[in-house]
Formats: C-alpha cells, sequence, structure tokens
DNA sequence: TTGACATGCAACCTATTGGTTGCATATTGT
DNA sequence: ACAATATGCAACCAATAGGTTGCATGTCAA
C-alpha cells in the first residue's frame, strides 16, 4: 500500500505507467525513448513500480518485457479513496456548516 | 494532480487525512495529539495537504480548524486510476499472452 | 567465436524531504 | 494588563530520492 502510493509520487513513473497504458509490454529501451534521462534511472524508476507490484515484467531472451499491472490502483480506490468519497458531500456540508459556525462565533 | 500524488505519497499525511474523516474540523492541536513528532512538522505536513487542496482551514479565533476536502481524490480516480481500472481485465489478459508467448519462444 | 545489443550492478553527487529547535505573533480568560 | 494558549516563521540537520557515470553480464546474429 505505502508503496503503491510513492510510486505513484513522481511524474516519470506515472509517465511510464502511462506509456504502458498505451501500449503493454514494452522493452526497457523501448520505455526510455519517451523519458529525457539515462536508461539506468528509468530502470530505477520502473524497479520502484514493480516493488509496488503496479509492473510485471518477464524476460523474452535478452528483452525484458513490462507489463501494466492495475490491480494495486483498484485496491487504493477501494480502501483508501473510495472511502472518503463515498462521504464526499457529507464532508462538504460539514466545512459549510463549520464556516457559518465561525462567521457566528466572529459576529 | 502532481500535488496531490505528493501529499498522499507520505503516510503521516495519509494519517491526517484519517483522522479528519474520523472527526472533521479539528483543531492543529488536536491533530498533533495522534502524531509521534513535534507540531511544527504536523504543521508542515499540513501545508503540503493545503497545497493540494485535500484539506480547507478555517481560523476561528486562534484556533485553525482543519476540513477534509475528498474532492481530489475524486479527481485522481477518474483522471488517472480509473483510466487503468477501466481496462484492467484486458490489461490482465495482455499480460497472461505475454508470459504464454514467452513460454512458446522459450520451449 | 565474436562483436553488437539489452540490461544489470554499484559508486557517487545534488536536491528534496521530513524532522528538529528556537523565537515571534496573536488571541483568550482572568 | 498579562499570563497562558494556539499557532506561525526560519534556520538547521540527517536521510532519502532522483539522477549521473562507469563497468559487468548475458544474449543474439553473422
Amino acid at each position: 500500500m505505502d508503496e503503491v502510493f510513492k510510486a505513484l509520487a513522481d511524474p516519470s513513473r506515472r509517465k511510464l505507467l502511462d506509456e504502458l497504458f498505451k501500449s503493454n509490454g514494452k522493452t526497457l529501451g523501448e520505455l526510455c525513448e519517451h523519458l529525457d534521462m539515462t536508461r539506468q534511472a528509468v530502470t530505477k524508476h520502473l524497479v520502484i513500480l514493480e516493488a509496488a507490484n503496479l509492473v510485471a515484467t518477464v524476460w523474452r531472451g535478452r528483452e525484458k518485457l513490462h507489463y501494466l499491472n492495475p490491480v494495486p490502483l483498484q485496491e487504493i480506490y477501494e480502501r483508501w479513496i473510495g472511502k472518503y468519497e463515498r462521504h464526499r458531500l457529507r464532508a462538504l456540508s460539514d466545512l459549510k456548516k463549520g464556516l457559518e459556525q465561525n462567521k457566528n462565533k466572529k459576529g
């Protein structure tokens, strides 16, 4: 869970996921083409994405193919984002109430 | 968008959001009670959450009340997580296909 | 077999992050 | 008015993150 959030925090890593979304099963070399950094830097990002289980890899000869795994994103939504969303309207009404309460205390 | 992801990357900040989820409108002092760090550290986290628009604040006298704003989380889901989720099954089937393809190439 | 290709591993550097301490400011209650 | 309370601001510090360069390893193709 923690690793997934951390993996998503970096824009380059999100871009990598976007690349894989566009065309799954890319090699490291192919993924490098779209990022303005060295191959080694991209490798590091991919390692983090793998650790978060957001990317699965398969060796084919000397090439490493990268596949997007959206399951952890689903879990983030269900366990975390959904939790707040469900009460979105209530939270906003609380905020409004708080603002009015403040107004009253002041005035 | 970027700021939201960054804000969510830290476990202490997620814990703060959890606190506000449990009971909205807490003061800084109240939020500090549950975190094992100095008040100033908590303030820094809250500043980041505010910058990401995940927390809205209201002054009531000398107290600062903090309110959870789940809207950016909704946006993350819609613009980003949902994008992958929608094609979750397809992506998994691609992964499977990739594995089989590899198996064939090897054998 | 051998050279080119695709990737891995490790040391290193700099910027950022998460935390601290110390002091300043503003509000409250007596 | 004044002491206590609630918070802000800034300097500082250690750990981590994101990037680099250099070299090693393993696979393909002629």
